[in-house]
DNA sequence: CTGGGGTCCT
DNA sequence: AGGACCC
């Protein structure tokens, strides 16, 4: 294959650091954002301080009592920064977005282009330009391949790249824990107890005695396809070679929509009809959003869950069979979806569309038991028509978004209604007399959660060794990549001050530097093996969304 | 006292 | 349709 030049561009503490852009706030002091308990993300002086994702707010105050909190339910500024950033780094080549805040940008093209004007530096652009659009900083790996540019991105930051010559890729991916792979999750690694590992491939690959990268790659090809399967197992023996042939898939519009919420208990088609009420007009200008590209003529796809089935915690997933049989630990089934409709309509034809199908499908209710007992409910848009089939009928939608989202923007009083049941819903509260909302009392849902604690504690212990490795300090990593010479690259943009904390090295010099690095020149200092195994898999963001919040501060114009 | 979304593979 | 993986 023709050599490619790869950027992966990852934003900093993104949810952190959109709200300190719009509240203002300085770099020193410690922030964190947090949804209903839970930090979600924190910037590095709250780091600092021992205050770690999805701590309970309450342990993070206590451990920085200066921490400002900011509530970041609503997801809508980092859906938007998100986008822009998507949109500055277009401009150097096709761009595939992981979740809200990582980029893989294939900049080979202009890397060839530019090449003649002289060295240019593919991160050290990106990175200016995505802060010029937005105001963010951001990581970044620059490799050959999507692997490398991704595991060189987590060695340093924040607002700081890393350069992955292609001739140290064998050297540099060997030290690494299978499990830092891209690809190789907590069912495929041996790092979490076997019991609650059910795939045979996983079992087989323990079985392989693989811990890390250069052991695998002692095991043989042969070894890897018997424990994963063919592709999968070419897959990974080509990783552990540092080599990578996935080309960056160019993102357009989503594939699937889906709007979800997750809760307590819900006992009786009335209180679906609750959660629905909600999340129907939510898909509903999901797709009101996106129609301009595929419309409304789609497949509407209802998934629930039940609770007691066998999940993370509960593997077994033995439990009151009353309420819950044996079986997968989500159920989904489709149907026709509503088209034709918008706005309120709209939405109502997707819930009781909905509704039919959960009907069709939840055991009928019994004398003396509750139904069933659903703990998630999610709508999803899927199998969208193309493009052109739609501009016919159900984009109607679509061509009045605009005008339809702002003229919904006060919701009617039922829907108000509705939010505010559900989010009571949620929160386990009673509604007033005489609703028909099955909920659970304070007690209740005590002894719940006491059935559902799982001896031995949670994922924390049990994967502390990964826990651990995600600590760890990336600039402990020492001296390797990049050269400190390219640390202090000032923005390349012209705009001043984009990178003042930086300070030796003329943009010129830098710019030689990265360009040598990711091209055939360079020659960095390796990193140690323990220097690079514990910061490999360090830094990834946390993308957790409360997308429920979300829609109620979006509803209630907050 | 982890989510809510996504995509891809089987 | 169900998982496994990613953020």
């Amino acid at each position: 294959m023709k050599a490619r030049a790869i950027v992966l561009l990852d934003l900093d503490y993104f949810y952190c650091q959109v709200e300190m852009l719009r509240n203002g706030l300085p770099a020193e002091r410690p922030v964190a954002v947090t949804q209903k308990f839970l930090v979600v993300t924190c910037n590095y002086p709250a780091r600092s301080s021992g205050v770690a994702k999805l701590m309970r707010t309450t342990e993070a105050v206590a451990r920085c009592p200066d921490l400002r909190l900011i509530a970041g339910e609503d997801l809508t500024p980092y859906r938007e920064a998100s986008d822009e950033a998507m949109q500055a780094l277009r401009a150097f080549g096709p761009v595939q977005r992981v979740g809200l805040d990582e980029f893989f940008i294939d900049v080979t093209a202009v890397a060839e282009a530019r090449a003649s004007a002289g060295a240019w530096a593919p991160g050290t652009h990106a990175r200016a330009a995505v802060r010029r659009a937005t105001g963010l900083t951001s990581s970044a790996g620059v490799a050959h391949n999507k692997l490398l540019a991704k595991l060189a991105a987590s060695l340093h930051k924040p607002d700081a790249q890393t350069a992955l010559p292609a001739s140290e890729a064998s050297a540099f991916v060997a030290p690494l824990p299978l499990r830092a792979l891209p690809g190789v999750g907590a069912r495929s690694a041996n790092c979490v107890p076997l019991r609650r590992v059910g795939a045979r491939a996983a079992a087989a690959l323990h079985a392989t005695g693989c811990t890390t990268v250069a052991e695998a790659r002692e095991a043989g090809l042969a070894a890897l396809q018997r424990a994963l399967g063919a592709a999968a197992g070419r897959r990974l023996a080509a990783q552990c070679e540092g080599a990578c042939a996935e080309p960056v898939k160019e993102s357009g519009p989503p594939l699937s929509v889906t709007v979800e919420d997750s809760f307590k208990a819900a006992h009786s088609v009335e209180a679906l009809r609750l959660v629905l009420q909600v999340l129907a007009p939510d898909l509903r200008r999901r797709l009101a959003d996106e129609a301009a590209s595929r419309g409304a003529s789609a497949v509407e796809g209802v998934r629930w869950r039940h609770h007691g089935t066998r999940t993370m915690q509960n593997p077994t997933g033995e439990r009151d069979a009353s309420v819950a049989p044996r079986g997968p630990l989500c159920v989904s089934r489709s149907c026709a979806m509503p088209s034709g409709a918008s706005g309120e309509r709209g939405a109502a034809a997707i819930a009781a569309a909905a509704e039919a199908v959960l009907r069709a499908n939840l055991r009928p209710p019994q004398p003396s038991r509750p139904p069933f007992h659903l703990t998630l409910l999610a709508l999803s848009a899927t199998k969208f028509a193309r493009a052109g089939g739609l501009q016919a009928g159900g984009l109607r939608d679509a061509a009045g978004s605009r005008g339809a989202i702002a003229g919904e923007k006060g919701a009617s009083p039922q829907a108000k209604q509705a939010a505010a049941a559900h989010r009571d819903f949620r929160s386990g509260y009673q509604l007033g007399q005489g609703s028909p909302v099955v909920l659970m009392s304070k007690a209740e849902e005590r002894r719940d959660w006491s059935e559902w604690a799982w001896e031995g504690g949670g994922e924390e212990e049990l994967c502390g060794g990964d826990e651990e490795a995600g600590g760890a300090e990336p600039h402990d990593v020492g001296p390797c990549f990049p050269s400190p010479r390219e640390l202090g690259a000032r923005s390349p943009s012209g705009e001043a001050g984009a990178n003042e904390a930086q300070e030796a090295g003329s943009a010129e010099a830098a710019e030689a530097a990265e360009a040598a690095d990711w091209g055939l020149a360079g020659r960095n200092h390796l990193p140690t093996r323990s220097e690079v195994a514990p910061a490999a898999r360090g830094g990834r963001e946390s993308a957790i969304e409360d997308t429920a919040t979300t829609r109620e501060c979006r509803r209630h114009g907050s």
